[in-house]
RNA sequence: GCGACCGUAGCUCAGCUGGUUAGAGCGCCGGUUUGUGGUACCGGAGGUCGGGGGUUCGAACCCCCUCGGUCGCCCCA
């Protein structure tokens, strides 16, 4: 406990960032954990990228006039005066770096990676100005099979992270641009026709991002949206055929789908599938995970013409819905003593055991050497840890460590490991105390 | 950018219609007690009542501003 009174002012956190602690932060590790194995099994590549680009790289992809772009960036200027922005998203900075650091000839080419986005919004349940994605992205593959192996990989994600109940995989197709547009062109005659009708939102997103009408929250644009134009009547025999190619490889590979129809994407760029796995647990912020196809993204960056399709999910959102729901970060066993001359010993004996011998089964141990000597016994029990490790003395000997349960709640075996552990350090001899197993340290190897 | 609610010890909260030195539980530190045992008792540290201004004889409590939090709208890459 600090007496001091210090005359300076603690800066506070910057609004929107979080500082993850306790559960949610194993949560947290839970879910990156299991996104790079399940990754591997996919043979997604790794890749580390900037966190910051050059304002353009977000700008031109983005499109100048949005939203997210006039007001949702952080952008700054260096010292050299160029206008830089921490990255709002990873698609556009993977996208420049396949442009410029020539991975091309890698194509088609699936990679994925994880880290901290920024973005300039009010906060709100699962929204925050610096948060976390995974992200997985093909880049160079025309064929709807690119769609579908990110798909299931998506999906085996889920499942493996144990969320899978209650979050619905939400498809769509947009179309090839000219299926695209025509859609567009019926929706917004459609729409102009009751445009006096429509929330004052949706009169605005007529003339902005028609597609957005589709899936207003106001009450007095459901009506209209119900019997609006379907995509389906506008698509091309081709994105008919790469549609059917999509279902039908998750179908194959067992993953379940709902068709949603009004499920569009707020981007020029976006081609053909679109997708959402969604979940009613999260407030209004229900999706946990989303993506499709940005045929159009490559050449906005100036590039040729390149086909690809990724997603990305919020680790935070994610991390929430696995709530305490991820393997025990349980303290197998706690070392202590209550005597002050063996706290090297027990230092020891902490050391020996997280070793591991070998290293594969180390202890998860905890070591309790501060503080009041006559009162770690209790600071043991209270920590909650499985078992204890008390190192306590005997004469002609270095002293003796007892295995003593406190709060045993799994048969996780721990006594062949520390006494294997315990014998790369010591010479000792084994015995069985009323209840308690026991083992003489001798003396050191 | 807009709206609603909220802001008292490290944590969870109490504090009556504004009224003397702002409280409890938990946690933390120390002591005594206990000595197969997370006990019991005693003591201690820790609060500019988010910050600023105003009304009042008097403000944690009323008013204004501001900062922060939570949730929602807009937006959603």
């Amino acid at each position: 406990m600090s007496t001091q009174t210090p005359s300076i002012q603690t800066p506070q956190a910057i609004r929107g960032t979080q500082d993850i602690f306790g559960p949610d932060a194993e949560a947290f590790a839970f879910v990156v954990e299991t996104f790079e194995r399940v990754r591997k099994l996919y043979r997604f590549r790794r890749v580390e990228m900037p966190v910051f680009e050059k304002t353009a790289v977000f700008s031109r992809s983005l499109g100048e006039t949005t939203d997210v772009v006039s007001k949702e960036m952080y952008s700054f200027e260096d010292r050299g005066g160029e206008s830089l922005t921490l990255r709002p998203e990873f698609t556009a900075g993977i996208a420049r770096a396949y442009l410029t650091d020539g991975w091309q000839q890698y194509a088609p080419l699936k990679v994925a990676t994880h880290g901290p986005l920024f973005r300039y919004e009010r906060p709100q349940k699962g929204r925050y100005r610096q948060f976390h994605q995974i992200d997985a992205e093909v880049i160079g593959a025309a064929e709807p099979q690119a769609d579908v192996e990110l798909l299931v990989m998506a999906d085996q994600l889920l499942k493996e992270l144990g969320i899978a109940d209650g979050v619905t995989l939400q498809l769509n197709t947009l179309g090839d641009g000219a299926s695209r547009d025509a859609w567009r062109a019926a929706l917004i005659d459609y729409f102009r026709a009751v445009k006096g009708e429509l929330s004052e939102d949706s009169q605005d997103r007529l003339e902005r991002n028609p597609l957005r009408i589709l899936d207003s929250k106001d009450p007095r644009d459901k009506p209209f949206t119900a019997d609006a134009p379907k995509i389906d009547d506008f698509l091309s025999a081709e994105a008919q055929d790469f549609f059917a190619k999509v279902t039908g490889g998750l179908d194959a590979a067992g993953v379940e789908w709902t068709r949603a129809p009004a499920l569009v994407r707020g981007l020029d760029y976006y081609r053909h599938t679109a997708f959402e796995f969604v979940t009613d647990r999260l407030g209004a912020q229900g999706t946990v995970l989303g993506g499709g196809r940005y045929d159009g993204l490559m050449e906005a960056l100036g590039g040729a013409a390149t086909p690809a399709v990724g997603w990305a999910a919020g680790i935070e959102r994610l991390a929430m819905l696995v709530g305490d729901q991820y393997p025990s970060t349980d303290t197998e066993v706690v070392v202590f003593t209550e005597l002050t001359e063996l706290e090297n010993l027990a230092i020891s004996v902490a050391s020996a055991i997280r070793a591991g011998s070998p290293s594969e089964l180390a202890v998860h141990a905890d070591l309790l050497i501060s503080g009041s000597p006559k009162k770690r016994y209790q600071k043991a029990k209270a920590s909650g840890a499985w078992r204890a490790l008390s190192i306590e003395g005997l004469g002609g000997v270095l002293g003796i460590a007892r295995l003593r349960d406190l709060n045993v709640e799994s048969a996780s075996p721990v006594r062949s490991r520390i006494k294997a552990a315990l014998e790369t350090r010591f010479n000792i001899q084994e015995t069985e105390v009323a209840n308690a197993h026991t083992w003489v340290l001798v003396s050191k190897k």
